[in-house]
DNA sequence: TTGTAGGCGTTATCAC
DNA sequence: GTGATAACGCCTACAA
């Protein structure tokens, strides 16, 4: 049927090992053979029969990335960036889990199954201990594969209080949100009874704890006192995070009585949460003066639903947003947000994925935030 | 070193051919059988080796599908949709070309080698007939191969007259050659010299000549008589349809002589373009009383750069954008735009691509381009 | 520098 | 219904 090493082997007079040498060209090949055998190659159309070298090689080019949702931006630009970097030799497999903790293990298992080179897990970690279990489990027959994983925009496995490295400080914050659910207790990385646990995985863990904090300073320093927060899907670590940060600000101003009233739970990461949050806000008499949204996306709708209600941006009540997506600067009014670096962090997930860069120290990295102050946030308006 | 099938046979008590037909599923096996070995395969984490697998059946779980770059939502957003459709069982390769046609080339026959199951093309074409002739060829190889292609969003193969006109046509851009309005079905080949020569590849072409035709219709019916048009990359089929469908409208009311001083060309989709663009039309005095753009992401560069320059949008003067991204209805000020079923039509693309799905008739469909007006169009100000 | 031969883990074709 | 046994196409010691 399809034409094949030996095939190329005999048109250009040599033994299959010969072709296969030239190919990988990975081995001494006289220039002349080498010659003669790509211009076979090119003669037979010749195209090496992926399965059957990973199958000899033990080993395929492909790398895994695992997102929500691709049509994410967030996802977008992550995956973009680790595509730039791992060129025209290796493929990225791109699966969206949606989320879901069930289709993160079938993805990994499944690219497990295709031997795949490197695995790149991107974005929130759900943070049920048994999914974290399994999650582990999975991820570490991964590396004993042989591939490499590389966590990217999550906290790092088995250590959830590590992730905002600056999230350490301000430990009571967290005390409202549940930790006692939170992943806090699956630690022990240091002299536990699985040394290495995590087997030669890097992450890079994102600022969101500090970034929310720094955000919510922006606000309070303009005079809020009363500031309405749409969070994102629950059991999320970047959800947590955030929200921590949030607290973390509040409380350093004694402002966290009202902090429950003013915060809307379990949204996702869309517009239409963004919507619905705000509109709930409202409904709940909780008058703020200010909304922060679980990222731009979230506060696109915090914005639009305001202004159906009558109510202006940022004159009446400020809003902002994070990650800082392309178009937040051009919305109506452009965002004050908090700048993650998503391609940069994607670029260098894409290098640890493929050892073409070193791991940080202790395997793992924090991304830095910034605050990006727009046209959105403005201090409080006094009613009349 | 990893655990295989004879591995399980042997923990079973039965022959690797049973655990093998246990696991595809497409063959009898006793009851208790298939209970023994699915128990083995729990307790020994069996996971199929993919290559072999493949090497063996001669046929992967990988799709392919060829974006420009999936950090544009136009992509994004198609990506997702063929993930929907294509489940937990086909791995889905992204590779982005970035528009380029090597990478092109390149990235199908490393879909080739990995025997992808399907591959689905998605965007613009490059209307270089050399390009035209090596994809063709490549495609060719890859259905011979026993693999499904779809093109999503971009014209028929050597077809570039179906798509919405010939371009060589000069002036008298494509009157006649509408393809009528987006239910027109370009299936027909009428009368083209190659029928069929397409084996078996479907196609699902986007209305872009129409949905141009209809927003710069549109704009004429509010009174604009100078209007400005940001093109896209140059020799893309996107990119020449839209331009066609937007002279198309010119033609009918006799108003081509200026389009030339009012249409820059070249541009990327993206927003610096836009950006640069407008203050290239501001530039060169064409004086526009509305602005056209290659697409959404142009038409917010486009706002930014008149808002800049002091204009006002839509007060001063009219811009509109193309694809009704997400973010667009938040835009400054909301943008009137041609809305483009692209998740509606990924999916589609990913049921054709499992063979989920029927091929349209003459293997060619396409999808309606809607206008959507928003705020960022209104009637032109007569200036002082 | 090049050729030979064995094996990678599954699937598919036969027999039983 | 189940078990041997060839392929499948390539890689890689080992030889020459």
């Amino acid at each position: 049927m399809a034409v094949t090493l030996a095939d190329v082997a005999a048109r250009a007079g040599v033994s299959a090992a010969t072709v296969s040498r030239v190919l990988s060209g990975n081995y001494p090949v006289a220039a002349h053979t080498r010659g003669r055998v790509l211009r076979a190659v090119e003669e037979l159309e010749y195209v090496v029969n992926g399965p059957a070298s990973a199958l000899a090689a033990a080993s395929s080019d492909l790398v895994g990335v695992l997102v929500n949702d691709i049509a994410d931006p967030f996802f977008g630009i992550i995956a973009s960036a680790v595509q730039s970097e791992i060129g025209d030799r290796k493929l990225p497999v791109v699966c969206n889990t949606g989320g879901s903790p069930e289709r993160e293990l079938t993805y990994l298992t499944l690219l497990q199954r295709q031997r795949a080179a490197a695995v790149v897990v991107t974005g929130s970690a759900v943070e049920d201990p048994e999914h974290q279990a399994a999650l582990a489990a999975r991820l570490q027959r991964l590396t004993e594969g042989g591939a490499r994983v590389v966590l990217c925009g999550r906290p790092p496995m088995g250590g959830s209080a590590a992730g905002g490295g600056t999230a350490a400080r301000g430990a009571g914050a967290g005390a409202g949100t549940g930790t006692g659910t939170g992943a806090a207790e699956t630690a022990g990385a240091p002299g536990g009874p699985a040394p290495a646990a995590d087997g030669g995985i890097v992450t890079l863990a994102f600022d969101n704890t500090g970034g929310a904090r720094r955000l919510t300073e922006h606000l309070l320093s303009l005079g809020h006192r009363r500031i309405g927060y749409v969070a994102g899907p629950a059991d999320r670590t970047t959800t947590r995070h955030r929200l921590d940060g949030h607290r973390q600000a509040l409380e350093a101003r004694g402002l966290l009585a009202d902090a429950e009233l003013l915060t809307v739970h379990g949204c996702a990461y869309d517009r239409p949460s963004g919507y619905d949050g705000a509109l709930e806000l409202l409904r709940r008499g909780a008058a703020p003066t200010a909304v922060l949204a679980a990222n731009d996306t979230v506060a696109l709708g915090v914005c639009a639903a305001l202004r159906e209600q009558g109510l202006r941006v940022p004159e009446d009540i400020s809003v902002a947003g994070f990650d800082d997506f392309p178009y937040s600067v051009d919305a109506h009014p452009a965002l004050t947000t908090v700048r993650i670096p998503l391609h940069s962090a994607g670029a260098r997930a894409g290098r640890l994925a493929l050892g073409r860069e070193g791991a940080p120290p202790g395997g793992v990295a924090t991304v830095p935030a910034e605050l990006i102050v727009r046209a959105s946030t403005a201090p409080p308006h006094s009613f009349p």
